[in-house]
Order: structure tokens, then C-alpha cells, then sequence
DNA sequence: CACCGTTGTAACCATTGTAGTTACTACACG
DNA sequence: CGTGTAGTAACTACAATGGTTACAACGGTG
């Protein structure tokens, strides 16, 4: 099966860099910590603006958090760059038989024990945030 | 992001067929109800077969389970079609530049945040079975 | 034995997501 | 104006997915 993408990763990279670095974080200075094209920070960069968690200064550059360390949960990185078709984490094969008692009831039984399972995960995530993160790289 | 494949959801397809069918599962007679291929039903098939939770008689067909139905987990099922590297859900991006703080501590600490929210995700399918999932569609 | 329906695969295809790269524009500041 | 940065568009390579066709292997039944 397909991995959760490395975007979530290296966005979390991203945001502890910004949280511990006193000095401007570039794109480029952070792609060198990551280790990967700058175009693919500036990329993810965009998505964690969009989703409101920092505020990056074209131009001159440099990035900073919008929100406080213990504000910022995994969760919220995971919203950030994960972007799936209606926020399902499971997919549900398309149109199963009505015909048979079967394919016609599974899909209401399933959907349901795969939305409590995603939940777990997420509420999982939410548990943690930056500042308990970064305290673990002293 | 790439969702979770349907072949989760049609692997349960599958079993609860057969876990509620008397009449003989064959694979035409399944694709029927979840309505695909029955190439696709019979590649699920086989790692349902390969992970130990049915018996599939060739030649004359039909199949039925080989462990009770309340031994049966959604995570069992989980389990046996999607098929990870390592049976890791998330991806992490390679190669951290050891020389940054941040670079050299981040994969140990996120990581293990990583596995707990897998487990948290899989703890939670590891609490139905077949039975109570036919149970629902009555 | 011959036939028939079924399982088990191999091969192929179109589509999509991912990660990366190059190239260019827009912007802010000295 | 010049420099360094952010913001994108366009493109490539690769892999997973879902589907399809085709064919061999198998097991009963007439």
C-alpha cells in the first residue's frame, strides 16, 4: 500500500525548525536540514501558510509560527498536508450490489467502524504539539 | 494523499459473503455483489487464503472460512491485504542532515509519535469482528 | 475420458499520487 | 538597480491502483 506522504514529515520537520531556530529560516536553509529540493519545502511551506500555522515574508524571507509551540498539535500538521478526498482516510469500493442483502447493507456498517478507527488515529495525533516535540531533540 | 486501497473494504465484502452466504462463494458470484472483476476478487481471495482466514477450493469453487466468525478482526482483514513496507502507515523522508539539531533528533522523536498513532488506528479495528459486523446488516 | 465451470496467474493498460527538477516571475530590502 | 528570496508552472520518473484479457491448472460430472 501507498505510505501516508513524507509531506507530513518533513512539514513537522519544517515547523520545529521555525519553533527552536532563533535565526531567519529560509527556504533554502531549511531544505539543506531536510535534505531535499527547496521547491518541495516552499511547496509544503505554502500548504502549513494556507492552513494558517505560520507566516512566511516573500522577499526577504524567513518564516515564524502563528500560533504557540503548545498550540500546534500533529494533528493540525496532519490536516495541514494531508489533503484527502473528503478527509477519508479508507477507501470504499463504488457501488456495491443492491440487489444483495450483503452489498447493499456493508457499505453503512463499514464506513462507520472506518470513520472510529480514523478518529483514533487522529485523536492520537492531536495528543501532541511542538513544544512537547521539540523538548525530546534537546 | 492516496487513501487506504479498497482492497480493505472488499476483503470484508468478501468475508461477510461468505460468513453469512449458505450457498457456495464462488468468485463470479461475489464480484457479482461488490461488483468489479472477478480477477480483482480472486487476487483479494488469494491473500485472505495466503493469511490463513479462508480455504478456496479450485477446480470446483466456493470458499468458506477457516476461523470462527467472532475470531475474525477487521484488523485481521486489515492485516492481510494491505501489505506496507514494514507495516508502517506513515512515511518519513529520508536522510536528515545529521549536522542540524533538528535533522539529527527529529526521526527517533517523530517516529515514535508516528507508531503510536498506527497502533491507536489499529487497536481500534482489532475491536470488531465479522460477527458484529453481519450483525448490523440484518 | 471429455467437457465445463472455477481458481490461479501473467501480462498489459490507464489513471493517479509522489518526489524531484528546471525555469521563470514577483517581491522586499539595502 | 541588484540581490536573494518566495511563489508557481511545467515537466519528468516512478510506483500503486484498479481494471481487463488471456490462458493454464484443477476438479467434478456426464
Amino acid at each position: 500500500m501507498k505510505q501516508i506522504s513524507s509531506r507530513f514529515s518533513i512539514a513537522v520537520h519544517i515547523l520545529s525548525l521555525i519553533a527552536v531556530s532563533s535565526k531567519d529560516c529560509t527556504g533554502d536553509f531549511i531544505a539543506g536540514s531536510v535534505n531535499t529540493n527547496p521547491v518541495i519545502i516552499r511547496r509544503i511551506m505554502g500548504m502549513l501558510k494556507k492552513a494558517g500555522l505560520v507566516d512566511i515574508r516573500p522577499g526577504v524571507g524567513g518564516a515564524s509560527l502563528l500560533k504557540d509551540r503548545d498550540q500546534i498539535t500533529l494533528l493540525d500538521v496532519y490536516r495541514a498536508v494531508e489533503v484527502i478526498e473528503d478527509g477519508q482516510l479508507f477507501n470504499f469500493h463504488d457501488d456495491p450490489n443492491p440487489q444483495c442483502p450483503v452489498g447493499r447493507n456493508i457499505e453503512a456498517a463499514l464506513r462507520s467502524e472506518m470513520k472510529e478507527a480514523q478518529s483514533a488515529m487522529e485523536q492520537r495525533l492531536a495528543q501532541v504539539n511542538l513544544s512537547q516535540l521539540a523538548a525530546q531533540f534537546v
